[in-house]
RNA sequence: GGCGGAGUAGCCAAGUGGUAAGGCAAUGGUUUGCAAAACCGUCAUUCGCGGGUUCGAUUCCCGCCUCCGCCUCCA
């Protein structure tokens, strides 16, 4: 497949290195509160990634980590009157429990921060050694830009901007750590007071490891100096990403990351999400408003990972209905195979498009309006064909991570008056009372059941 | 100020130098005791604005307007 690289800026087809697996490192969640639609965009477009290539044979290694100290792990962790253990635990657990919900593939390793400190402190000492960082009288040990030219390669700064950003910088002044310049970052944290018992020991002295370390300490763990692809939000480019390649490349030598994935943020109502505004949305909060995760996944899906997305409430409105409609025609289509299964599906046929669309920068819109064509497509195949087809639709949807919604009334339980009611109204309306059979209707409305009239029956499905 | 992205029907959203995918909503029909659901059909002479190149531009170039993100520990 085809993917744009945020380095080269340009398409490139993705092969794996070593030429047997695609070997990938993805920025995690900071586990401090529950993840938020936004942060699920990054991680469902990764999944689709990391599928689309399994389902193309490509091997993939997958690594994504958690970041269990930082700042607001600590800060709210003591909030919490919890450890700092403990505190992460609990929000690692939400985490992959949203994750399970919304079908993303669990990576095959995800590394934690603070069980690789000797990592992280070892990568520090050699840096220091070689010159590239520098440690102040407090402790805190900082990375020193000024001795890796290609610094601000990825996000295309020059020394100028670099510059720039030190004066237009409010944090540069309000910075409580002494550094030789405002651009250089910090590797290790000396021990704040406030930290309370989250500090360990380094050459150094006691601290924590900086933020941007972790990654590229990991990433050398498990990934090595030379690996496939680097994921995360575009917030990420600078300086997180930028910092990774300049600790990495100055440790290690090698070249890092071969290609750079970033994903574009999700917007909400037109804009930023934000606390204040009141349009920041977990998980929970949309299934609270009756919402399943895979309609999320298909709403998120449905803008190209570069462009921003616009999500409204409403559009998960229009995301039920599609994933709906999906499921009627995988039915129609499943029963016009006539009992054929087609085990090993040989290209895509009618779904061709919708293949070719992941297969070209990741384009899950196109994607999914091929579904729709493809089964307009399949309308009138049979038998082996239609076996084929189905096949083939089944592994897009695969690669696209969606799984159909089951009947609507699947899982649903009915309270037994409501039951009694909607018995009531059938033998009335068998009867043909339709006055009463009416006034039941609405009455069974009224209480949230919608009833739908069949030749030999009704169904009874809650109202949305 | 710098870097980057975006403006396509009521909404969401693809796309292309050759005359606009798809979904939602809306609407007509079939069906239904009436509905709902389902099914079939309709739904942008037009792609922020103004120029230019071209046989032809929404797509390329120039200028402008508007919106959004990032600018040192935010996906």
């Amino acid at each position: 497949m085809r993917l744009y690289d945020t380095l080269t800026r340009t398409d490139r087809e993705l092969r794996p290195l070593d030429g047997a697996t695609f070997r990938f490192y993805c920025c995690g969640p900071t586990v401090y509160g529950p993840a938020h639609i936004g942060n699920f965009r990054t991680f469902v477009l990764q999944d689709v990634l990391r599928r689309v290539l399994e389902t193309g044979g490509t091997r993939c290694l997958h690594v994504r980590n958690i970041t269990d100290v930082d700042d607001k792990t600590i800060r709210d962790a003591q909030k919490a009157g919890q450890s700092l253990t403990g505190f992460t635990a609990g929000w690692t657990a939400k985490f992959h429990e949203d994750c399970e919900k919304l079908g993303l593939l669990e990576p095959h390793i995800e590394p934690g921060a603070v069980e690789h400190i000797p990592q992280q402190i070892a990568m520090i000492e050699t840096l220091v050694a070689k010159g590239h960082a520098y440690s102040s009288d407090d402790g805190s040990v900082y990375f020193r830009i000024s001795s890796f030219p290609d610094y601000g390669k990825l996000s295309h700064l020059d020394q100028r901007e670099l510059e720039l950003g030190k004066t237009q910088s409010a944090r540069a002044s309000a910075d409580e750590y002494e550094k030789d310049s405002v651009s250089d970052f910090v590797l290790w944290k000396a021990r704040r007071p406030e930290d309370g018992d989250n500090f360990w020991q380094s050459p150094w002295g006691e601290g924590r490891p900086g933020w941007h370390l972790e990654c590229s300490a990991m990433i050398r763990e498990y990934l090595g100096e030379n690996f496939d692809l680097h994921s995360g939000g575009v917030d990420l480019v600078f300086p997180h990403h930028e910092n990774e390649i300049a600790q990495s490349v100055c440790t290690c030598g090698g070249h890092f990351a071969a290609h750079w994935f970033h994903i574009t943020h999700l917007l909400v109502d037109g804009g930023k999400m934000s606390k204040s505004l009141g349009n920041l949305y977990t998980l929970t909060d949309l299934e609270q408003r009756g919402f399943t995760p895979m309609e999320l996944r298909y709403v998120l899906l449905g803008g190209h990972y570069r462009k921003p997305l616009n999500f409204t409430l409403d559009s998960l409105h229009a995301a039920r209905e599609a994933l709906a409609k999906i499921a009627r025609g995988a039915r129609a289509l499943a029963e016009k195979t006539g009992g054929e299964v087609t085990l090993d599906a040989v290209g895509f046929g009618p779904f061709q498009a919708a293949w070719d669309s992941l297969n070209d920068d990741l384009n899950t819109p196109a994607a999914l309006g091929g579904l729709f064509t493809g089964l307009r497509k399949a309308a009138g195949l049979s038998g082996k064909d239609a076996a084929a087809a189905l096949a083939a639709m089944n592994r897009v949807l695969r690669a696209l991570g969606i799984v159909l919604p089951d009947d609507a009334n699947a899982g649903v339980k009915i309270p037994d008056d409501i039951h009694d009611l909607a018995e009531t109204r059938w033998q009335a309306r068998l009867a043909k009372n339709w006055v009463q059979s009416d006034q039941l209707r609405e009455q069974l409305a009224a209480q949230g059941w919608q009833v739908k009239d069949g030749k030999d029956g009704y169904e009874l499905t809650p109202a949305r």
